[in-house]
DNA sequence: GCAGCTCTTATAGAAAGCAT
DNA sequence: ATGCTTTCTATAAGAGCTGC
């Protein structure tokens, strides 16, 4: 089997008692560097570095190349004493010839063969001197390579020092190469014993794979072993029985997952020969994936609220779905890894939305409970459940648990997420859970989902611009979804509370509110957008507007995925907007899989609630005018505050606009600001001015014409990104 | 003085990596 | 699996220059 491994790795070639010649680059290092190491100049000197061809024989071996090549290139034989040679294919990293076999008796003509053409042989000479003073310079790895390869001529270091990892280094140095592969040739005893070092071997293979990788990848990338028995081969630990089969299938992926195009993920015919120096290198990084905010994150979203930890083999169905796809099939497919790692970093960032607002609602209702004594539950909502304790009610206890126990708040979720769970289990044998939230919930229906709404406070004074945050919070204040799954499904907390128009326009949970005077405890301005745009989506005109239009009273959270699947279906939305009153009009809900607000989710607006829209809104500065303003001390540099063109709504505005001219004047520069400023989301948000518009239009030209230029230069791959993106300025315009 | 250009810098957000 | 960090991409904005 051994012996099998190493045919697979290295294409063995019939190159029969031919003279073949090897490219070498000698680096000689005579004398020792300064001790400052800083003389470059002198450094120079001393490192000579010599070219050229050395022709040997196709039949050498491996373990004597360096030697044999030293004397071709007419270095005394002393030389080799103190030289170490690795191979470098083309200008991939160089690997030691351990690294490429485990055979040092290989023959060049049957490793290298037809490669030759692209492979060097690097040598460095060390003088006896050189090498010891050099140790002093070198990192820790390099030492322990350097002690390794003295007086070793056939450069058969283990080169694994520039691991992550030395202490697996250090463990794996001391293993036997071969071991194995002889043993198993050999047909050796079987059991224990005959496992023993090919788990050691193992742990070899997975240290060199570990170079390109991290260690949590290897399994999400086909490693047979699990996480844990990867973990405890490297680190020694693991002295099980291996059965024979299982070290086939890991040899058969590790063939291919340490081959030497390590392009393994892709297709052959999608290797991208630009990106192969990079590879094999700890500093290799995964291309960036980029998702089609268009078919591919809605996809994604969706499958996410279904599940959002779906096993490996719905993320295979998945892959394959998306991969089969027009945008894909003319581009990069997608990996598994990459479905798996967006799965994952959408759990997060919910996580996160959740938290951060969850923690702000504490903190401002912690606030209020110190300046008034009117915090009481709303007794709605304290009778709203015949089964114990509502759903508020028990978050409002863990959140207060979550102040005095912060270290606990993990545990706390997970407890909560395990609830959740329970409860949505039970519920479909009991549905109603919290009458008084939904209380004209048809029966079987979901329990309410409610977006609780936040607004910054805005005072006097203040500027607005740079006020950006206040739509970065989110909070959705969610009962158990039952049927349809919710967008924040694993994260949901049932932060139920009503809320309330208050002044200004903001709401505020009603239980705050008190009539009048409360403006000043409303909280964040949710937008939905906001949530829409983290998962790529773009909303239609209509929806975003809609969603800039918060405050909007007895939009839930029902609403809102609903829009997202008439977006996703392409539907129309199922709002409509009513400008009457600055007001969003929302179609009463009408039964859906879901429920309707309920009575105390629904008020009504007081007169003065939309006082705060109506009224002009307050003088702002420009962007630009406040970042450059802003700075109190010439010598505080004051962060740039970027402007945010909203990517839902207002750019593919832009866009159509650029795509009818490019380059349009004054006027009609001021135009498209007055258009843009007119949105109703843009009353709370800073205004654009004739810079900001003119700044993106200049951008958008470079932009079209760098991709202009890359698509004559005939890039493939830019080409095709151009495409790409020229693509998806078209669908923006169509929309 | 203004507009336009190219190049550069800074920022936000998201994908990927990694330790636990 | 999770939480946190790092890295990367897209792009808004700035700097410096030129031409009119």
């Amino acid at each position: 089997m051994g012996k099998a491994f190493i045919e697979i790795v290295i294409p063995i070639l019939a190159v029969g008692g031919k003279m073949l010649p090897v490219h070498c680059i000698v680096e000689l290092l005579d004398t020792p560097p300064g001790k400052d190491g800083g003389d470059a100049k002198k450094r120079e000197e001393v490192e000579k570095r010599k070219e050229g061809y050395a022709i040997v024989p196709s039949t050498l071996q491996l373990r004597d190349l360096v030697r044999v090549a030293l004397s071709k290139l007419d270095y005394p034989p002393e030389r080799a004493k103190n030289a170490t040679g690795v191979i470098q294919v083309r200008n991939w990293k160089a690997l030691p010839f351990a690294s490429i076999t485990d055979n040092q008796q290989s023959s060049v003509g049957q490793l290298f063969g037809d490669l030759l053409s692209h492979i060097t042989l690097k040598i460095s000479v060390l003088s006896s001197d050189a090498s010891s003073a050099n140790c002093q310079n070198q990192t820790p790895e390099d030492q322990i390579r350097s002690s390794r390869v003295g007086g070793n001529a056939n450069g058969s270091f283990l080169s694994l020092g520039n691991l992550g990892n030395s202490f697996f280094l250090r463990r794996g140095l001391d293993l036997p190469f071969g071991m194995m592969a002889r043993r198993m040739k050999g047909g050796e005893g079987k059991g224990v014993g005959r496992t023993a070092h090919p788990v050691q071997e193992l742990r070899i293979k997975l240290l060199q794979v570990l170079e390109k990788r991290g260690p949590t990848l290897l399994v999400s990338h086909g490693c047979p072993f699990s996480q844990v028995t990867v973990a405890q081969i490297l680190q020694g630990k693991y002295n099980k029985p291996v059965s024979i089969e299982k070290i086939q299938a890991f040899y058969q992926w590790y063939n291919i997952y340490n081959g030497l195009t390590d392009n393994t993920l892709l297709p052959p015919d999608r290797v991208d020969s630009s990106a192969l120096p990079r590879i094999s290198s700890k500093h290799w990084r995964r291309p960036r994936t980029l998702f089609n905010p268009r078919t591919e994150l809605p996809r994604l979203l969706r499958w996410y609220r279904q599940n959002p930890r779906p096993t490996r083999a719905e993320m295979e169905v998945y892959l394959a779905e998306l991969n089969a796809s027009d945008f894909r099939r003319n581009g990069t497919p997608l990996q598994y890894s990459s479905i798996m790692i967006w799965f994952k970093n959408a759990r997060v960032k919910y996580r996160h939305l959740l938290r951060s607002t969850a923690i702000a609602q504490m903190r401002e209702d912690m606030v209020y409970a110190k300046n008034s004594k009117d915090l009481v539950i709303d007794e709605s909502m304290k009778d709203s459940s015949d089964e114990g304790e509502s759903d508020m009610v028990v978050e409002e206890k863990e959140m207060e648990e979550q102040e005095e126990e912060g270290e606990e708040e993990q545990e706390e979720e997970q407890e909560e997420e395990e609830k959740t769970e329970l409860l949505e289990a039970s519920s479909s044998k009991s549905p109603v859970r919290s009458s008084a939230k939904s209380p004209s919930r048809s029966p079987g229906r979901s329990p309410a989902r409610m977006l609780h709404l936040k607004v910054e406070p805005i005072t006097e004074g203040e500027d607005s611009v740079g006020n950006e945050n206040q739509v970065a919070s989110v909070a959705t204040s969610v009962a158990k979804p039952t049927i349809l799954p919710s967008l924040l499904h694993m994260h949901a907390r049932p932060h139920l509370q009503p809320v309330s128009i208050v002044s200004n326009g903001l709401i505020v949970p009603s239980r705050l509110h008190n009539g009048s005077h409360q403006a000043e405890t409303a909280l964040h301005v949710p937008d939905l957008r906001k949530i829409a745009s983290g998962f790529g989506i773009s909303l239609t005109p209509e929806l975003a507007a809609a969603a800039h239009a918060m405050p909007i009273p007895g939009f839930t959270h029902h609403h809102f995925l609903q829009a997202l699947d008439s977006v996703h279906h392409k539907e129309s939305p199922s709002i409509r907007l009513d400008y009457h009153n600055s007001a969003l009009s929302v179609p009463k809900p009408t039964p859906s899989p879901l429920t309707t607000p309920s009575a105390s989710q629904r008020r009504t607006p007081t007169p003065q609630s939309y006082k705060h829209q109506s009224e002009s809104p307050k003088p702002e500065k420009s962007p630009q005018s406040n970042s450059s303003q802003t700075s109190t001390s010439p010598a505080t540099r004051v962060p740039r505050k970027r402007f945010t063109i909203d990517p839902t709504f207002e750019v593919p505005k832009l866009q159509s606009w650029f795509a009818i001219d490019p380059r349009p004047d004054r006027q009609t520069i001021e135009r498209y600001v007055q258009e843009l400023n007119s949105s109703e989301w843009r009353r709370h948000q800073p205004k654009y001015n004739n810079r900001v518009v003119y700044v993106w239009f200049k951008n958008a030209r470079a932009k079209y014409s760098k991709m202009q230029v890359s698509s004559s230069d005939r890039d493939p791959d830019m080409e095709r990104r151009h495409h790409e993106l020229m693509r998806m300025h078209q669908e923006a315009q169509m929309s």
